[in-house]
DNA sequence: GAGTCGTGGCG
DNA sequence: TCGCCAAGACT
């Protein structure tokens, strides 16, 4: 199929069902489309519509964001996860105004060495908000792409993603190219889904390789599966009067830069380990009580979370014992509590849930309590 | 090339 | 409940 047919049935089929009405195709400039196509990496659509508001709202340009603290962007992140887009987000905010003079590069290149942005994303912002003619290769069109032609293999293979680049680029227009680039991603989300692909709707069907062999499910090929390892963590929440000790994770992987109870990694003796961890530490508890275990689980391995509630009498009692270690601090359960958008501090999913969850615990005892002393 | 890096939804 | 996966980039 030439590719002039190809991308003019795209652009057809996108001029009658594609999407139009996405908070970042209003207003569209580069900022706005580079926050979005960031937001949207292994992200979905639906996820990232309220982040991207309470974002905008807060950071309306490119020279807010610059000049925002990264904790103020982590917690504006908080909960999205793959948190290293947050902090390469803000760099790249940074890096723009320094040494691009506020302007993000008209050039795919030049915006894919920026940091966060690689060869897809540039392709995006240059196509979208620039229209410039530049392919993407995101997870929608590498789909439709391998299997309108059948490429077999996993497009984490070298020569698998080649094939698939060059593919996107025979057929990226140079006309309406931010359109098509648009089409293309909603076709990918919309029609040529990775379960039940609507291929009666789809406006290749009728060349398409897989549709033709009736096994467009195959396509593309599935990455090899690897059995995910199970790590423990005893979660120290200490509570003193309402409020819970947290310190700040070192800035690069697991929840970088995001704020998390003590814990004791490796470790779910949950209650036990707690009460070792408190007699070594020569800290004086009041009462100590497990919460429900959980488990979170991650790209590359599941964590498996023993959380224990720890009264303080007293935070002295903890700084006595911790002075070796600064960077914790206290917070209101009652703040961590409050809706996302009134937050002032990254959380990670699981902590925000606990922080929830010792609240609730606390909130029938803490009524025994007042109904005692009355 | 293989690991690392989150979270929520869905079958 | 559980595995898979969704608008990838970086080391």
């Amino acid at each position: 199929m030439p590719p002039t047919q190809f991308h003019q049935s795209v652009l057809k089929w996108f001029d009658q069902h594609g999407r139009k009405d996405l908070p970042w195709q209003q207003d569209i400039n580069p900022y706005r489309v580079w926050v979005s196509e960031i937001m949207l990496q292994q992200t979905q659509v639906t996820a990232v519509i309220p982040y991207f508001q309470r974002f905008m709202a807060s950071f309306p340009t490119l020279a807010d964001l610059a000049s925002a603290s990264q904790d103020r962007v982590l917690a504006h992140w908080s909960g999205l996860g793959y948190y290293a887009r947050a902090r390469n987000l803000h760099k790249c905010a940074q890096t723009v105004m320094e040494v691009h003079g506020g302007e993000f590069p008209r050039d795919v290149e030049a915006l894919a060495s920026l940091p966060g942005i690689g060869r897809s994303t540039a392709g995006a912002i240059a196509s979208i908000s620039m229209g410039i003619n530049a392919p993407i290769l995101d997870g929608n069109v590498k789909r439709v792409l391998a299997r309108f032609h059948a490429v077999d293999g996993w497009p984490g293979q070298t020569r698998v993603a080649n094939e698939l680049w060059a593919l996107a680029e025979g057929y990226t227009p140079s006309k309406r190219c931010n359109d098509y680039t648009q089409a293309m991603m909603d076709l990918g989300a919309t029609v040529c889904t990775h379960s039940k692909p609507r291929c009666e709707a789809c406006p290749l069907a009728e060349h398409c390789v897989a549709h033709a062999r009736g096994n467009p499910q195959d396509y593309p090929g599935k990455k090899p599966k690897k059995e995910k390892p199970v790590r423990l963590a005893t979660m120290l929440l200490i509570e003193c009067d309402g409020d819970l000790y947290l310190e700040q994770r070192p800035p690069s992987g697991i929840w970088g830069g995001l704020w998390v109870p003590p814990q004791l990694e490796g470790d779910d003796g949950g209650e036990a380990s707690a009460q070792e961890w408190l007699a070594a530490q020569d800290i004086q508890a009041g009462q100590v009580q497990p919460l429900p275990p959980m488990r979170h689980t991650f790209t590359h391995f599941h964590l498996d979370i023993s959380p224990v509630w720890i009264q303080l009498a007293n935070r002295a009692s903890l700084e006595g014992g911790r002075v070796a270690e600064p960077g914790g601090d206290w917070y209101k359960l009652r703040q961590l509590n409050r809706p996302r958008a009134a937050q002032d501090l990254g959380l990670p999913a699981p902590i925000a849930k606990l922080a929830k969850q010792l609240d609730a615990f606390r909130a029938p005892l803490l009524a025994q309590e007042d109904a005692t002393v009355l």
